[in-house]
RNA sequence: CGGGAUGUAGCGCAGCUUGGUAGCGCACUUCGUUCGGGACGAAGGGGCCGCAGGUUCGAAUCCUGUCAUCCCGACCA
């Protein structure tokens, strides 16, 4: 290809309204543009490295027994009712762009592909003869992200390659799963990107076993924590680890263990309290009040106490919280801090009113009773859901749930706090602690869930000589093991060894592929501009004249030109009557790996060879430099020497 | 959705306080000189000043509304 030929627009400036580097870059160096908030044109240059990209993963993939299809991203709503996702994905929060056709059917456009491909799995799979089974894709998703941000590292619109394996059996799907993340090991080692297998928590698509790679890099939006030995490694959201040990509370348990009372005017924090009276954190029990929002309409009051050096995490308050109740009252949309705003909402469902200036925020204590969920005396109470008679219209929309407000906490205790014997709390009264405090005291048996975020520097569960250590990443593959959850939800089944009816077990393998592309940049920059990873470059070497007037000059640089490319190699070549310090400055931004620079010696045979990565320049016969190309090239396209880490 | 900021030429910005001819740098076109790290000179082209109302003799500038974009939080590949 012909720099010429290849709408090549550079920017000198920084766009205004990219942040990181590799957004700035990809804009700057055009590879993309942006056509609205997280909606961007793959320039040419872009759709060569996702090419490449899809390359690689289409290589592993395939290697590991995949097959490629591609399903519509056009998708009916109802199979997302029979899964079960639909309202959630579509309503509030919800992610999925969707529609209307002419004749009022609601359709989606694909966030993900479960439905699809279950519903599919339904109809194909029939016998464990057929099973196992690993179907991928490579495709553009939709999802109305709440923020886009960053250009391709949060788009709604955005290439995915998705996977889902079916199995007659969990040991099946362990197989498959152990397949996918060697395959994706090797996916991101052979793109040049340093990735990080970590622990992960499966979020929104469910399931059990869940694990992320992450491609460190400074404006990663994840937060990871790791051990120095590289045996442990976790996304925050999900990293467990041993606290620091408590300090023992002095005195101990006081009047039985229900505490003597502790005067602690206007010390609502916990460091005001440690200020005052010389506590350390650890010897205090906080505690929070959150509402959590249920699909079904619940409104379930939690009541959650840790210890005071702790912080609340929570991706694991969600699960446990969602793991009690959604079966019953629908996925969890969703837990609030109980604000003003909230309790107002609260009142207006709840059919009492909660007053919230009964609540002594600052001293609560984890026996704070129901009572204070409808102890209010105001008797305004406002019917919420009055039902107006309706027009035909609105009669066909679909009734929006009850909402119902529960009369009891959801009292969950960390073990940080439930350990300890005896600690200081709120006294439920204004300017009032108690000190000397006891669960059984207080007459509390506390349910115990892990609801503690692990910190830097905590102690590892595997050795606990080994402290984490903190890393930002940035997420380009998840890999699930999805269990029966949505063969069970949408009678997806197969006849067994034996005869028996059973649900397929599932497995999905997600790799952002626009998103990898950035992040390959993000990790490989400098101020000059990209420096590709040579296996998904978007062109491999650079022939450069220095000069366009120079017939000598020009004439060789077509020659090396063309011998590069009759070679196999994805040459570019720099064609343009400009300056010799435009052409080099644009090589360097767009970052391709080598660069061959005809100029002054052209006459004598001699070259320049280049290598964007190290900055270093060897002078050369031309034939020298051809062989060095024809050596290092297909040598480097397999990738780093060692990828993955962990 | 809550909080913060910004919309003026393809890109980066000034002008707005104090209303009166729409400006600068880069990019683009033509000519000349230059030619190994974003050259120089000359001459040009390109603007519903985000949009809609209002105030005013007169609005990029003041007022109201609205839309869009970016950043910080919940979502995720």
């Amino acid at each position: 290809m012909r720099v010429s030929c290849l709408m090549l627009v550079t920017l000198r400036d920084d766009p205004a309204d990219a942040e990181i580097p590799s957004h700035k870059l990809l804009l700057r160096a055009g590879y993309i543009r942006r056509l609205g908030s997280g909606i961007y044109a793959y320039l040419p240059l872009l759709w060569r490295v996702l090419q490449k990209i899809s390359t690689i993963v289409r290589q592993e993939m395939d290697a590991t027994g995949a097959l490629e299809t591609l399903l519509p991203q056009l998708q009916p709503a109802d199979l997302w009712q029979r899964s079960g996702r639909w309202a959630g994905y579509t309503a509030g929060e919800g992610i999925m762009f969707h529609l209307e056709d002419r004749q009022g059917r609601e359709l989606g456009l694909g966030p993900t592909h479960e439905e699809v491909i279950t519903a599919l799995a339904a109809d194909l799979l029939r016998s464990y003869r057929q099973l196992p089974v690993n179907l991928y894709q490579i495709q553009t998703k939709f999802r109305d992200e709440i923020r886009p941000r960053f250009g391709l590292m949060r788009g709604r619109e955005f290439i995915m390659k998705d996977a889902y394996s079916f199995h007659a059996n969990e040991a099946s799907l362990r197989q498959t799963y152990a397949a996918m993340d060697g395959a994706y090991r090797r996916i991101f080692r052979s793109c040049g990107l340093k990735a990080l297998a970590v622990e992960a928590d499966s979020g929104a698509i469910g399931g059990s076993a869940s694990q992320e790679f992450m491609v460190t890099a400074d404006a990663g939006e994840d937060l990871i924590l790791t051990s120095a030995d590289g045996r442990y490694a976790a996304n925050q959201e999900r990293a467990v680890s041993l606290p620091p040990e408590p300090v023992e509370l002095p005195g101990g348990l006081r009047a039985g263990g229900a505490g003597e009372l502790l005067a602690t005017p206007g010390q609502t924090t916990i460091e005001q309290l440690v200020g005052a009276h010389g506590f350390e954190a650890s010897q205090l029990v906080k505690v929070l009040l959150l509402v959590a929002r249920f699909e079904a309409g619940l409104r379930q009051p939690l009541l959650i106490s840790l210890r005071g050096d702790q912080q609340l995490n929570e991706v694991k308050l969600a699960n446990a919280v969602s793991a009690k109740l959604a079966g019953e009252h629908g996925v969890l949309l969703g837990i609030d801090p109980l604000s003003p705003e909230l309790v107002a909402e609260l009142n207006r469902i709840g059919g009492r009113a909660i007053d919230l200036s009964a609540l002594p925020l600052g001293y609560l204590g984890p026996d704070l009773e129901d009572g204070v969920l409808t102890a209010a005396r105001s008797s305004l109470v406002i019917e919420g859901r009055e039902s107006r008679a309706g027009s035909a219209g609105a009669a066909a929309m679909p009734q929006p749930p009850r909402l119902h407000l529960s009369k009891t906490f959801l009292r969950l205790t960390d073990p940080t706090a439930a350990d300890l014997p005896a600690f200081v709390c709120g006294a439920n009264q204004v300017d009032q602690h108690r000190i000397g405090a006891g669960w059984a005291g207080l007459g509390l048996r506390p349910e115990v869930v892990d609801l503690r975020a692990a910190q830097p520097g905590d102690r590892c569960l595997h050795d606990p000589s080994q402290t984490l250590a903190a890393a930002r990443g940035i997420e380009v593959g998840h890999i699930f093991q999805l269990g029966r959850k949505y063969s069970d939800a949408m009678e997806a089944r197969f006849t067994s060894e034996t005869g028996a009816e059973e649900s397929l077990w599932m497995g999905c393998y997600g790799i952002g592929v626009s998103r990898l592309a950035q992040a390959a940049v993000e990790q490989n920059h400098d101020a000059n501009g990209i420096r590709w990873p040579l296996a998904i470059a978007p062109f491999e070497v650079i022939v450069v004249s220095a000069s366009a007037q120079d017939p000598v000059q020009v004439s060789l640089a077509e020659e090396i030109y063309d011998r590069l490319r009759s070679a196999g190699v994805d040459a570019l070549l720099d064609d343009r009557n400009e300056r010799a310090g435009v052409k080099f400055k644009d090589a360097d931004l767009i970052g391709i790996p080598w660069r061959v620079v005809v100029g002054r010696g052209a006459s004598d045979g001699q070259v320049e060879l280049v290598c964007r990565d190290d900055g270093q320049r060897r002078d050369l016969a031309v034939e020298a430099a051809l062989d060095a190309l024809l050596d290092v090239i297909p040598a480097g396209r397999s990738g780093l020497e060692s990828g993955v880490e962990a």
